[in-house]
RNA sequence: GGAGAGGUUCCCGAGUGGCUAAAGGGGACGGGCUGUAAACCCGUUGGCUCUGCCUACGGAGGUUCGAAUCCUCCCCUCUCCA
């Protein structure tokens, strides 16, 4: 076991804010002295078991305690889950039903041990006691915390000063997520930082329980591929740890060089002085931007698929993007041909190229489509039947075949 | 139950009788350049083989030579009061 400086030192990387920071060099202390592992707990939400490398930056953190030596809970929030969305903006959604939760859950756990390990993870679901307590246990519960507290939320706070609604279960979403810190008698929770009033809250309840509060190790949200959005599917911003290496690969090599920094430092395994050691290269130009940016997605598509498929997926990508070649595998289009000829605007829609042949005449006059390697200038070009490899752009490629279909004429 | 605000093209958002397939921004896509699907610049962004036709501004009708814009009814969203 590390000691406990050197543990914190670990943790701290990448992390927004601890606390409190002594306090937890304390508990390290303490953990190492008596050889025994903190509890480290993080919770998440049962309805989105797609997890993004942007979840990754939490799974990592999670990752790193392990390594330490330290036990992680993974908390399911099935409970919450099943009652309905916390958040003022989303629409209510409707309950999980069990078997969802359980299905959702399995599919978790399939994603999160591409991260962290699973003979050192504890799952755990909130549901377990909170649908074992009594309703009066529930409001003594309530009793533990003020409404005027609760008001210290920043979005409560501006919701109730603009007069916008807040229900009141809202309220009792951070009073639940405290209460499985008290259950779990968790040492310390990570979260995010748009977590961390739902997280003091829990600090708060074990403190009104009887126990010593946990510490708090609040991760930045990763800002999408836009570099300005959090990472999110709705907002299609997003590089998920289950894509094919050649997307993830692509994904992360169109990231602005500004956040590919970003990147670096939350989910990046190289360490802190090896980072600086890139800044200053960058800076002072005896190491490229782009070879820097290889090798985050290098290392990241590595880390889900393994050495060998990332190095395919970077062979691909400079094979198309640097010398301009074709795809090693190319989709192929069985056509139906209408007649002898066809003109290439339907050919490019029926083929599914394009959404519309209006959309097809349009990137053919901007000089966007290419049939066997030729440019196409004029619109109304036809085709004869046959075979062709049409191209759109530089990433859109399809291969047209006739479809044999002796039966019909 | 009462009062008010609003529903516009992928999204946000202008437009309040013809010049509107609808400003502007975002996103997306194409081209140029390059270091890459960075950055930057330019262009495109309803359908239809297209100097034209068709369909569009919550829905259904109506007024008008002409409606996203005016009228009627309906549906939906939001807020305030009770």
């Amino acid at each position: 076991m590390l000691n406990p400086e050197k543990q914190l030192e670990i943790i701290k990387r990448g992390s927004a804010e601890i606390i409190l920071e002594k306090e937890l060099l304390q508990k390290l202390e303490r953990s190492y002295k008596e050889n025994k592992p903190l509890k480290v707990k993080a919770g998440f939400d049962p309805t989105a078991p797609d997890i993004h490398i942007g979840h990754t930056v939490l799974l990592e953190k999670m990752r790193q305690f392990q390594e330490l030596g330290h036990e992680v809970i993974f908390l399911i929030g099935d409970f919450t889950g099943m009652i309905g969305d916390p958040s003022g903006k989303s629409e209510m959604r409707p309950p999980l039903t069990e078997a969802e939760v359980l299905e959702n859950a399995k599919t978790y756990k399939e994603q999160i041990f591409k991260v962290l390990s699973p003979d050192k993870t504890r799952i755990v679901f909130n549901s377990e006691w909170m649908k074992k307590m009594t309703p009066e246990e529930f409001i003594r519960l309530t009793s533990r915390y003020t409404v005027a507290r609760m008001l210290e939320r920043e979005d409560f706070k501006q919701r109730f000063l603009n007069q916008n609604p807040i229900s009141i279960h809202e309220f009792i979403y951070p009073l639940i997520q405290g209460y499985d810190s008290v259950v779990l008698q968790a040492d310390v929770e990570l979260g995010g930082t748009d977590q961390k009033f739902n997280l003091l809250v829990g600090r708060e309840l074990q403190k009104e329980y009887g126990q010593e509060p946990q510490c708090l190790v609040l991760m930045p949200l990763l800002e999408g591929l836009d570099g300005v959005k959090k990472m999110s599917k709705s907002l299609g911003n997003y590089v998920g740890i289950t894509e094919p290496p050649k997307e993830m690969f692509g994904k992360l090599m169109s990231i602005t060089d500004d956040l590919m920094f970003r990147y670096y430092e939350l989910l990046s395994r190289i360490s802190l002085d090896e980072l600086n050691a890139l800044k200053e290269g960058i800076k002072n130009g005896s190491m490229h931007p782009k070879k820097a940016k290889e090798d985050l997605a290098m290392e990241i598509v590595e880390r889900y698929w393994g050495r060998e498929e990332a190095l395919k997926a970077k062979e691909e990508f400079d094979h198309i993007f640097k010398h301009k070649g074709l795809p090693e595998e190319i989709p192929v289009f069985e056509l139906e041909w209408d007649g002898e000829e066809m003109w290439i605007g339907s050919i490019m829609k029926t083929s599914g190229l394009t959404s519309s042949t209006g959309e097809a005449m349009r990137l053919i006059k901007q000089g966007g489509v290419r049939v066997d390697d030729q440019k196409l200038s004029n619109p109304q070009t036809k085709l004869k039947k046959g075979s062709y490899l049409l191209r759109v752009g530089k990433r859109k490629f399809l291969k047209v075949v006739p479809k044999d279909n002796d039966k019909h004429n």
